[in-house]
DNA sequence: GGGGTAAGGTTCACTATATGAACCTATGGT
DNA sequence: ACCATAGGTTCATATAGTGAACCTTACCCC
């Protein structure tokens, strides 16, 4: 396996949203030796990725991620125009609301609006979402290519809840229902008591680029609720893929996909 | 020298904010071989830290980093903090402002805001700062310690412009004048016809962080408008150093440094 | 439309680099 | 004073990285 991939996947490690781990907690969760998780974490530390709290000696993420992640939305500005869409969808919906891209074979959550009521979902930025077991996920199978969504499902399908689904068919009977609806429904698949909902932001090819999802707790969860949050999520991403790329037909692409 | 450093040497030249670059221009721009930068950067792509424009081909920063850096703003919101009193500076200095945090031997520009004035210093986000000839690299070592200014100050220093200071003794003089008076002045160090002056963003512990700086056509920097945004400078600084972590003497740090 | 050029991409023998078991050191608890 | 735990280091071995030479594709110019 590439060096270089063991240590990204180092960084991976830290970006869990409560993360606060020494050298031998990474060692044990990367499944490194010690002593190369220690070299790898070093080399990070020296271009700025990583950096070590001098007190506890803990590693954390670094600066260098908070400048290129900023270089990147010079010329991509995914978040700057994802998060008044999410705010506003949280406000309309009254439910926590998330926009995730989509980063090699994950959702990644990048900005999120809680819901202020005191029985709400929690989401956390840097959190990974399995594609098989969110809204979000599911929002960019059901706009992807049949190949692509073929191979997705043919990966082992962790079972993270009762409810989870693991059957690639049954999969794709969600995958059609949101099709034709417009928006993906979620019903428990990751975790016990949470429903969700979830649309793609697509590029004007067509490529799905990431998902919006509104999360509620599933006893709010009613038919006539889901629909009514469902069509709002759907126009949210409608709305951030118009801003991402320019009025649809247009020519001012800011990327090719 | 390790691959990891490397690889991750070839996001920084992709940061640099009109980079555009194919394989053959981002090997000689690396210095490695053609055969060695590809696999570096399908390695980096394999893991989302890069993308490639499917027309092109170039290589563009990726998705993982907008993810890696938004995960660090959860626990460390640097240019959450920054980025309205960087605006507040502009506004009330009249002139172009920029907040940068230190990364390996150089200061990253993160949130510039621009002056309204038609005639106006431009920063780019995601632009490397040398510390020897810019406001911010400058206000950074006048809050550092004396044997790491010393160090920084005994590498190679490049010349930029026709003021560029290579002279460590003189860096020194403009060092001490700026920890008097509370912030840096830099006379178009870097490029003619840029004054610039800086402040550093700093821990409870003294340690610095970053640094604020504000950036005006010399034609514009007489005396009095220097002590003038000098003063709003070294302000900016103080609160963005205040709201990061805590009001001072608390004990909620959010890192210890 | 043919022929030249330049860029992207690939191969494989060679070599530098990464690896990890065993080790040392520092710190905190009892 | 002792043990337990975590951070950090060493060096012989094994693995992964390297780059000169090669192929392929796309475009430009006559």
């Amino acid at each position: 396996m590439g060096t270089v991939r063991k240590a990204l996947g180092l960084l991976d490690i830290l970006a869990h949203p409560d993360s606060r781990y020494g050298l031998t907690e990474m060692a044990r969760l990367s499944g490194f030796d010690k002593a190369t998780t220690r070299r790898l974490l070093l080399e990070l530390k020296a271009d700025g990725f990583v950096e070590q709290d001098e007190g506890t000696r803990a590693y954390l993420l670094g600066p260098a991620l908070l400048m290129l992640g900023r270089a990147r939305e010079e010329r991509f500005p995914f978040f700057k125009i994802a998060q008044p869409t999410v705010r506003a969808l949280a406000e309309s919906s009254g439910e926590t609301s998330h926009v995730s891209e989509y980063v090699s074979g994950a959702m990644a959550s990048i900005c999120a609006q809680e819901s202020d009521k005191s029985n709400r979902v929690i989401v956390q930025v840097g959190e990974r979402l399995p594609l098989h077991a969110t809204a979000s996920g599911l929002a960019y199978l059901a706009a992807s290519m049949d190949a692509f969504v073929d191979a997705a499902l043919r990966k082992p399908l962790p079972q993270f809840s009762a409810n989870t689904i693991t059957d690639p068919d049954a999969l794709w009977t969600i995958l059609s229902n949101a099709r034709s609806r417009g928006y993906v429904e979620c019903d428990q698949l990751r975790a016990d008591g949470v429903f969700s909902v979830g649309a793609a932001i697509v590029s004007p090819k067509g490529a799905p680029i990431g998902a919006v999802a509104v999360a509620l707790p599933s006893m709010r969860a009613d038919a006539e609720k889901i629909a009514e949050i469902g069509a709002l999520t759907a126009a949210a991403a409608t709305e951030i893929s118009t801003r991402l790329f320019g009025k649809t037909g247009g020519t001012q692409r800011i990327r090719k996909i």
